[in-house]
RNA sequence: CGGGGUGUAGCGUAGCCCGGUUAUCGCGCCACGUUUGGGACGUGGAGGCCGCAGGUUCGAAUCCUGCCACCCCGACCA
């Protein structure tokens, strides 16, 4: 195993790949496509839960847990949903093996065991979950139902990538029934909104609020709002969705309910989630050549303190100045690791806390004790400074502040610096190649010519931002008259 | 699912074309000692059904056949 990391400038997703593995995050698993995701990751994941949960149970939801499988006859009820789906399906046929008559020590699946009816591996719970609403729904006094639950799905996808792409993925799945449109859009938005402030103010990712055209749509939604999130690749990730499903899951299960008139009504439903995608959206904002950079609100650790010394006695010295370090901070709600493990000297630590992320370092070495002061590194920025043991946690306080807000600026500079208006097809497929990032071009608005872009250039229309301006202009492929721009990108 | 490639120790590899003692090297691992302000050094040590199953041969990591797995490029996709 070499030392340092491929670059991004060399080979972009080796270095991902690498990064990920390196800084223990995960690792690809014995099952295709599936990945084990390791302690040090699954904390970060456990952090993006945990104020996740807070902003849904704050926006007046409540977690529920649903089955795992969905019988066929469910699963392919809503049938636009059904068919986007199909593809990538596991299916469950038997429920027993067996000794292997012809092959001693083996197993086999059990002929006799076949199931009556074939089970999916859910790929998202629309399907059960509005076989449920429907006998909880009688009146509009049962409504609205705000149900989350947090999940694994399966999308059995010919291609996967550690956290971008998994054959199963860790995700959370909003799914509500409202008794009007109003309200239902209200809610699609509403939640889209709480993808965009959770992705900006906790982990530091600008993003784009947007609708999709009806090609990228959601299958078997009316509309789907999205949060776009442009990685340092100049390629676009979609961060978050937001469903509003219309009636649709609502005719496809039957549920009615008896509005304050007395008339029956379809139910309005709308769904939305995010995955452990995010952490790979996480990975490609901040990190660098040396390893993964934390914004503050997700690091496990948010500061971490190695000793330098000669002998016990040193040691001893500085064990006791961490110490009272570590109990200031945990005053200010502040998370910090002693780092005193013998078994690696100090340079190998360093090296492994920026290939971890952690915001801030400290150093207390002998020459410190003298001075009662204390080395503190930014991972960020890699700069170090001599800071007074008497201030160090008033300081670390504020400069956490200040990385998770210069973390977030920077990405925002890079994503407002790329996103460049074209005017005509040549300049879209020049600055495509050569700048990358987003293009903002007028388009005629038909699939035709959306999907005529992605064979000739590999770019998608990441979205119709959601405050959009309108504005006359020409399609930059058909020529025909435009009212408005939207955001093009290539996409993972 | 189409095209290409690769399987040798925990990881990365040499050897394979042209069969022949004990399968190469680096990292990592273990023990002891010296070290500790940016990925330490020395000495010693452990670790391999050479992807699996057949075949050819006196002899196979090496040649042949079949199978399996994985990777890359397409198509598909959060």
């Amino acid at each position: 195993m070499s030392k340092n990391l491929t670059s991004r400038a060399e080979d972009y997703s080796k270095w991902y790949n690498e990064l990920v593995v390196k800084a223990d995050l995960a690792e690809n698993s014995a099952v295709r496509g599936c990945m084990v995701i390791k302690p040090y990751g699954y904390a970060i994941w456990e952090k993006m839960q945990a104020e996740l949960d807070r902003m849904f149970k704050e926006t007046g939801h409540q977690n529920a847990y649903f089955p795992l499988f969905v019988p066929k006859s469910l699963f392919e009820a809503e049938e636009k949903n059904a068919e986007g789906f199909a593809k990538e399906c596991a299916v469950v046929t038997h429920y027993r093996l067996q000794n292997d008559p012809d092959n001693e020590g083996k197993l086999r699946v059990d002929p006799e065991a076949k199931l009556e009816e074939e089970l999916v591996v859910r790929p998202t719970s629309e399907a059960i979950i509005w076989n449920t609403y429907k006998g909880w729904i009688q009146s509009y006094r049962d409504l609205p139902i705000l149900i989350n639950q947090w999940a694994n799905v399966v999308r059995w996808e010919m291609r996967t990538r550690l956290f971008l792409r998994t054959a199963e993925f860790l995700w959370q799945e909003g799914h509500t029934a409202h008794a009007t449109k109003g309200e239902a859009i209200q809610e699609a938005e509403l939640m889209n909104n709480v993808y965009a402030e959770f992705a900006e103010n906790f982990m530091g990712i600008p993003v784009i609020k947007g609708v999709k055209t009806e090609s990228e749509r959601f299958a078997g939604a009316v509309e789907t709002y999205c949060i776009e999130a442009l990685m340092q690749d100049g390629k676009a990730l979609q961060a978050g969705t937001s469903h509003f499903l219309g009636q649709n899951f609502a005719k496809a299960f039957d549920v009615k309910f008896t509005n304050n008139e007395g008339k029956q009504d379809l139910v309005w439903a709308t769904s939305w989630g995010v995955s452990t995608r995010l952490m790979g959206a996480l990975i490609m904002t901040h990190s660098d050549d040396k390893g993964l950079v934390l914004p503050p609100n997700l690091a496990p650790s948010q500061v971490v303190i190695v000793p330098i010394y000669k002998n016990d006695k040193q040691f001893d010295a500085i064990s006791e100045k961490a110490e009272s370090i570590i109990k200031e901070l945990k005053e200010l709600g502040i998370s910090c690791k002693f780092d005193k493990r013998t078994t690696h000297r100090p340079g190998a630590k360093f090296a492994q806390h920026e290939l971890q992320g952690v915001p801030l370092r400290i150093a207390i070495g002998p020459k410190d004790l003298e001075n009662k002061t204390v080395e503190l590194a930014r991972r960020d920025t890699l700069t170090k400074s001599i800071v007074e043991i008497s201030s160090v946690s008033s300081n670390i306080k504020d400069l956490l502040t200040q990385i998770q807000d210069e973390l977030f600026t920077k990405a925002l500079n890079y994503r407002d610096t790329h996103i460049t208006k074209v005017e005509n097809f040549e300049e879209f497929k020049t600055v495509l190649e050569t700048k990358t990032g987003f293009i903002s071009a007028h388009w005629d608005g038909t699939a035709e010519t959306e999907q005529k872009i992605k064979e000739l250039t590999k770019a998608t229309i990441r979205c119709i931002p959601m405050d959009n301006k309108l504005e006359d202009g020409k399609c930059v492929y058909s020529g025909q008259d435009s009212s408005q721009r939207v955001l093009f990108a290539k996409a993972y």
